[in-house]
DNA sequence: CTAGAATTCAAACGATCGTTCCATGCAGTA
DNA sequence: TACTGCATGGAACGATCGTTTGAATTCTAG
């Protein structure tokens, strides 16, 4: 399945990612990953250390990006003279969304990230937390300074609500089909559009 | 940890449902199901013929009550000389909100349904579909006389958002704390409304 | 009370899990 | 050419998985 000119990591984590997303991490075997990336099934603990490791790499490898695309977003929504709730929502949602519909193996971890949202898992959340809190903060107090009216808890409590909503959305993103005629790249903005409207509404509602 | 004055199969029900919440369908083995039941691993195939089996039966003891309660509660909102979306909403998020707070095992089977949500599992979602596909089809023509200004493509697309979100959102309601000085019947209302004010504005958007 | 059905039990089945070991292949260096 | 390092290979480890078996036990109807 995977071209074996590229690194014996980079294959693992290809088909890692594809398989976690299909059948959850426990559910995945390495053996099935091994497998699939046609290399040894010692490959994984000679070049991760375990499975749990692997599983860290392969969020790893797309939240660093994923992440640093936001902040930059943000960074530039903020600049703006004045901006609004429509701006945060968008550095957010953008980059996942264009994650979400990349070709090379994008559009599966977003629906691993779904999966991390279900598991709540206690060591993965350590280690989401211990490597992307930061982001996270930022975006809380650009959403605190839109929406001056929430209280902090309120606020938590709504944000709660649409990254999970924006998750879930994102995942299923692969099944919704696309009105014939349409582009790609007008799908997506689209579907940037109507998430962001979304939740603004329930961001502002009340 | 459960009293042993109930059935067998109570017991491996309520086990397993704890343990399915905690650490999904996979990760959750029928050795802890039966050990925290406090039955012999046999009665599991025994009571329910399979594992597989048994997560259907975790699934339908929930959901025949609440799919019937979510009935009558449309049913009782469609008599209503002019009935809203917020009432409509209110059919569907109140039934599983009670059942999210239930002290007895409810709130755990909500993120049952969140992981079910995430795993999108195949046989899974063919039984979900072959026992209750007929009060989604009431709701979504509910939904489409209240929104009567969208097309059916983009209401099926913004019910999709709806529906993950707010299972999203009861799943982690039992980690949200409430203010203090706050019965929890207070607490269940409050957090009805927003998720149906939150929920209701994003349907109504653009 | 007893025969027969229903249930529980300990034990084991083969399969698969993550992990480990050690030999082998293959660079680049002395 | 011999040595050294990393990388890969096949094979096996002990543990755990879902499932099955057959005997022991409990329940129930006549």
């Amino acid at each position: 399945m995977n071209a074996p000119h590229f690194s014996t990591k980079q294959r693992i984590l290809d088909s890692a990612e594809s398989l976690f997303a299909r059948h959850g991490f426990a559910g995945a075997s390495l053996r099935q990953v091994t497998a699939s990336a046609q290399v040894n099934l010692a490959a994984v603990n000679y070049h991760f250390g375990s499975k749990e490791n692997l599983i860290n790499e392969v969020f790893r490898r797309r939240l660093d990006t994923l992440n640093e695309e936001r902040l930059a977003a943000l960074a530039t929504a903020l600049k703006k003279p004045q901006f609004g709730l429509e701006d945060v929502l968008d550095a957010f949602v953008r980059p996942a969304l264009a994650l979400s519909m990349d070709h090379d193996g994008g559009a599966g971890f977003v629906r691993v990230l779904a999966r991390a949202f279900a598991e709540h898992n206690e060591r993965l959340r350590k280690f989401l937390h211990d490597n992307y809190s930061h982001v996270l903060k930022q975006f809380v107090a650009a959403f605190a300074q839109a929406l001056p009216h929430l209280d902090k808890q309120e606020l938590y409590w709504r944000l709660d609500i649409v990254s999970g909503a924006l998750t879930y959305a994102m995942a299923d993103f692969g099944v919704i089909k696309r009105r014939p005629g349409m582009s790609e790249a007008q799908h997506r903005n689209l579907a940037a559009e109507h998430l962001i409207k979304f939740a603004a509404a329930g961001l502002k509602a009340g």
